[in-house]
DNA sequence: AGGTCGACCTGGCAGC
DNA sequence: TGCTGCCAGGTCGACC
């Protein structure tokens, strides 16, 4: 489900509402979806209160006053909801003390959580590239990871080990935006139009941050609603439907296993 | 060693 | 109505 945009969304809801606030149960309902003991996930997390909210690449880090984290990876139908109404998919509820009710709910169970002492235990941080809007992830950084990959441009956003956040809606705009054709080689693209690409990265995402993220299915935001920049959409999710800028219809092709939309003509 | 592909799991929807 | 097949926002490990 949710990329960056929709996974930062979250993360300020949920500062808001619960910084501060003292874990007073854990109900785990489905121990599918925990990477270790349930005992020893709920002893971590009982009786400590929040510290503070944040992300890295889609995943949500809970950081609490012992020092150690509540580490949450949406995947791809999680969704972290305050005071919402219980259903089937609610596989994990959160009780604080002063009756706050955080409900972690998977519809498809690809979700992960965790507690951790160090954010090292967590896999998947260990093979994380840059954030897009961290310093290091620089036109530099892109015009060299680019020079070695023969593999098409579609591909190299949604590696994760290049650049954190990025998934298939965003990847599919940004390409748009920049007027590259999802199949070029990474290999074959000027610098220039790397500059390019690496500016369209950071709007895209700054764009859908301040829509509060893309609901397609089952993207909520922390206060249960979806988000608003599905509307906003140029090419996913459209084949067929006119392109905005030259009215032909968006085409979608498979690559890597994923659909990716794209205007033939725009983009080149 | 870079890159691709299927598996993981559930459910909605289109077509027959 | 009910069945089948396809599709879905992510990630990892097996394999070429």
């Amino acid at each position: 489900m949710p990329e960056l945009p929709e996974v930062e969304t979250i993360v300020r809801d949920l500062s808001k509402s619960l910084e501060g606030k003292i874990f007073s149960d854990v109900i785990v309902r489905d121990d599918f979806l925990l990477r270790q003991r349930r005992e020893d996930f709920v002893r971590r997390i009982r009786k400590k209160s929040v510290a503070g909210i944040s992300r890295r690449g889609k995943a949500v880090i809970i950081g609490l006053s012992c020092g150690s984290f509540l580490v949450i990876q949406p995947m791809m139908t999680g969704q972290l909801v305050i005071d919402g109404q219980e259903d089937r998919h609610s596989r994990i509820v959160f009780n604080f003390s002063d009756g706050t009710r955080l409900l972690y709910n998977d519809q498809r169970r690809f979700g992960q959580l965790r507690a951790v002492d160090d954010l090292k235990d967590v896999p998947y941080f260990n093979i994380l590239g840059p954030e897009p809007f961290a310093a290091q992830f620089s036109p530099a950084y892109m015009a060299w990871a680019f020079r070695r990959s023969r593999r098409p441009v579609k591909n190299s956003l949604l590696d994760h080990t290049f650049v954190a956040g990025i998934g298939n809606i965003y990847a599919c705009e940004i390409l748009f935006r920049s007027a590259l054709a999802p199949r070029r080689q990474a290999c074959r693209i000027s610098e220039e139009k790397i500059k390019t690409v690496h500016r369209f990265i950071r709007e895209v995402l700054n764009e859908a941050i301040a829509h509060r993220g893309s609901s397609m299915r089952n993207y909520r935001d922390g206060r249960g609603r979806k988000g608003a920049f599905h509307g906003r959409l140029a090419v996913y999710g459209r084949e067929g439907l006119p392109c905005p800028r030259c009215r032909r219809a968006v085409k979608r092709v498979i690559q890597a296993g994923r659909s990716t939309f794209y205007c033939g003509h725009c983009q080149k």
